[in-house]
DNA sequence: CACACTTTGTAATCTCATTACAGAGTAGGA
DNA sequence: TCCTACTCTGTAATGAGATTACAAAGTGTG
């Protein structure tokens, strides 16, 4: 895969309705560039084939929600109140990229499958999770959890699924659903579900 | 759809893990009439198409799943215990068809495009962990919850992403790997990430 | 046996993805 | 300005495989 440049790159997003509402396998590499406003032959100049494509978008989309949740979990304050913003930050951008993130689901099988996409994911999501909670252990603002990882994987599951059901059913207040979303999966992760005495 | 013979049905999971293995657009049609030992004329005078065959074999999948978690659910005891029984049961559906869980993944872009599949999804998932939630505020072993639905969506994804996780990696020792995964993402979402005074 | 349906093999089609290749466009350096 | 190297794009193959068509064989049932 060549370097893509920027606008070719942001050409490339207007191809993602396409590709989530049908499939990569469903979507023809000529419609694919048409949705795009790029002949066939500069696609395959630059990639390898159509799913490379979607690979593209892929890491580019996981990249800035990697961004988003980073610079959320570096700000000042407790670990639980920055875990509180991670999850915004998360929903914020995947709600802001719809149509990519109904691709992401549609392939999350390839993005399972492909290395570097399994990797860019860990390090979108898992690392900084996992991380945040050791420090909310630290500063004791979290309880202490036997399982990290298994803690983090649970935490990235509720917040993922929370915020891809937004995005297939593109809600009208996209900033409203966000908010409400983003409480109520904190409120239930931070919380819990007993009653509290 | 043909009504499909119950010898041809477990016969088709023989193709899940190249299915799941390849994803099912790089799975010739050849090769999983193969694995599955039955000639690609049986497949077509049953299936539209490979993409039908898949949508089988997850629509079975998702009805074991609801099988044993409506069973899990229906025992007596408080909410909270058979939601603890529920989370076990669902895990261990999934880890005892790892790949046809894998093809799920691997295609659950397709699974929410598909009516159908969407439907089963439904009703495998949500609508009981929801009537659950409900039950668990009358019986007081649940607190009370603003949004029942988000907070549904929340458990499910936490549930079975961690599952999920644990189909792909294929752990080797299955009955460990369910109780401790089960346990873990119960914990958390029962007792939450706030420490306890 | 006759009929209806299931099962399977073989031989076309047909739809794309992908490739090959040539020509045009463009920027930078001599 | 000219040369060179690269980017970009159109057109015409090529080829893989999914799907279809069809006919023959099998199976059960009245």
């Amino acid at each position: 895969m060549r370097q893509v440049p920027a606008k070719l790159a942001s050409k490339l997003y207007g191809a993602a309705d396409l590709i989530a509402d049908r499939g990569i396998a469903d979507a023809k590499i000529d419609e694919i560039a048409e949705a795009a406003g790029v002949p066939v032959a500069t696609l395959y100049y630059y990639f390898r084939g159509k799913e490379e494509i979607l690979s593209f978008l892929l890491a580019d989309l996981l990249e800035s929600i990697a961004g988003a949740v980073g610079m959320a979990i570096n700000e000042p304050g407790t670990a639980l109140d920055r875990l509180r913003s991670a999850v915004e930050a998360q929903m914020r951008v995947m709600l802001e990229n719809p149509a990519a993130c109904r691709a992401l689901v549609g392939d999350l099988g390839r993005a399972t499958r492909l290395p570097e996409l399994a990797a860019a994911l860990e390090t979108a999501f898992h690392q900084p999770l996992e991380q945040l909670l050791a420090e909310g252990v630290e500063d004791g603002s979290l309880r202490s959890i036997p399982d990290l990882s298994k803690a983090a994987l649970t935490i990235f599951g509720a917040m993922t699924v929370a915020a891809l059901t937004g995005a297939v059913s593109e809600p009208e207040q996209t900033s409203v659903f966000i908010e409400q979303t983003a409480t109520a999966v904190c409120d239930l992760l931070i919380d819990g579900l007993r009653p509290r005495p």
